[in-house]
DNA sequence: CAGTGGTCTAGACCACTGG
DNA sequence: CAGTGGTCTAGACCACTGC
């Protein structure tokens, strides 16, 4: 039996063993608490698309009859999910699975800042496709997105511009099965955030992401997208997106321009 | 009376009123749940030096009797405190004012990273004490922490190289009277991170920071110093670092050399 | 008004630390 | 072993949403 707690108790117990390692030779055991085990159970009920993006997931009762826990329990899993933005809460409404799109902040992962104006970014950004192309993943693009050299990739290269000022361009790979009949004129037609678009037309959810920032000089072909004058300095972004389970699925590579914008960090 | 939660609850209630505000005419009534007020208690004690950094702070069982409040409303507020790191719980001794002294994560707010291996830097950073002197605040410093300009404010210059590379130069403004009696030689004295010094010898931790990231070109003192050639693309890096109550005590302004380390930031 | 998340309590037991 | 944080439950009530 699991979690005798309560001073009596059935044996309709709970699901699972919080310790399946008592006499085992495991070099850190790590006792898993209940709590941790119905977050990795509603985890997965995310992962298979039990629950879409922006759908309500079963309210924290529900969820608690159908795992044969305390309310406080399914409360503590969804706290979780919740600090990790993988779900939203709302009182009085329900949880919701999170979603890239519908969100007032528009872009999640993108930290750019205006100098003047706190908000988000003035406007909604100007988006131009330069290119879309399928190619053979050269061995650093494979290595980040877990692929073996050759592979067949999806290349993006596009330029954003903010009150008609060329400010990001960045060049982005897909894996090539996920992302198959990805279009530079689908991308055109879409409204609204790229990672959107994954969502609603192949159904990848970008989780979380990565980023190394560097300070590099522009050259001709980045300069003449950009319209600055070569040598210009600019802000490279590299950055790993990643799904459940810790995938890989995007790799990209963004050039900021930063004379009227900064990279914003918040450290805690 | 203020929770008159369960069924029989004497006049010896809680400490404040969750909800000061019925008729009243406030814009955003915001109530304010118990474990909210236990929280800014709590936050008090830090602020005043109740508990200094390092110190173990009472029990949570001691705190709720002291607050009059269940155990689990202080285990609430405790770990919002424990999430902004202004306390750091261990299992079985019991809960911590956060340090930046004393951490294995040596450099809590420096986010910078060698392209070679995952390791916080290697080995110990290598710190030169350029300048270090007091003067009146320029507006755009007075602005940045909140002084009036003229004030007296410290400016320390100093180089952080890694491996013998020379690899940060930066330049910080700290207010003049917190850092009474700071010098070059004090700062040279010190073994360990600047803000652990900051906490030691003046009484002032540094809770939170934010940082606005631009790419910019060397200069000419500015490449000397950090020995690369002239218009080399540097990282800056501009910090402001806030005690309690969202005080700034600190202007910082780094520049990186990011041909073998990179800005690591992760996005969730 | 019912339903959802949010707060609070009381009490029991588990896991970890140190004397 | 006692003391601390950590987990779990059960139950009551509050705040917010929408029908």
């Amino acid at each position: 039996m699991a979690y005798p707690y309560p001073p009596s108790n059935d044996s309709t117990a709970p699901i699972l063993d919080g310790n399946a390692n008592k006499g085992a030779a495991s070099a850190t055991p790590a006792f898993s608490p209940l709590y941790k085990q119905i977050k990795g159970l509603i985890l997965n009920s995310l992962r298979v698309g039990e629950w879409k993006p922006g759908e309500v997931i079963p309210s924290e009762m529900d969820l608690a009859v159908r795992f044969r826990v305390s309310q406080g329990t399914v409360r503590k899993a969804i706290d979780e999910l919740a600090a990790d933005n993988l779900v939203v809460r709302r009182q009085g409404k329900g949880t919701f699975v999170a979603t890239h799109a519908e969100r007032q902040v528009q872009y999640r992962f993108l930290k750019l800042m205006p100098d003047s104006g706190d908000l988000s970014l003035e406007g909604p950004a100007q988006r131009q496709i330069v290119d879309c192309k399928r190619l053979r993943a050269p061995s650093d693009v494979a290595r980040a997105l877990a692929l073996r050299a050759g592979d067949a990739v999806l290349q993006v290269r596009r330029v954003l511009s903010f009150a008609d000022k060329p400010t990001i361009l960045e060049d982005l790979w897909l894996p090539g099965s996920p992302f198959k009949g990805l279009t530079a004129d689908r991308l055109r037609g879409y409204e609204g955030p790229m990672y959107a678009f994954f969502e609603t037309e192949f159904g990848v959810r970008m989780v979380r992401a990565e980023e190394k920032i560097r300070a590099i000089s522009a050259d001709a072909v980045q300069s003449q997208l950009l319209k600055v004058v070569a040598l210009t300095p600019l802000l490279s972004v590299e950055r790993i997106a990643f799904t459940y389970h810790d995938l890989p699925m995007e790799l990209r590579r963004g050039l900021y321009v930063t004379d009227t914008h900064y990279y914003r960090n918040e450290l805690n």
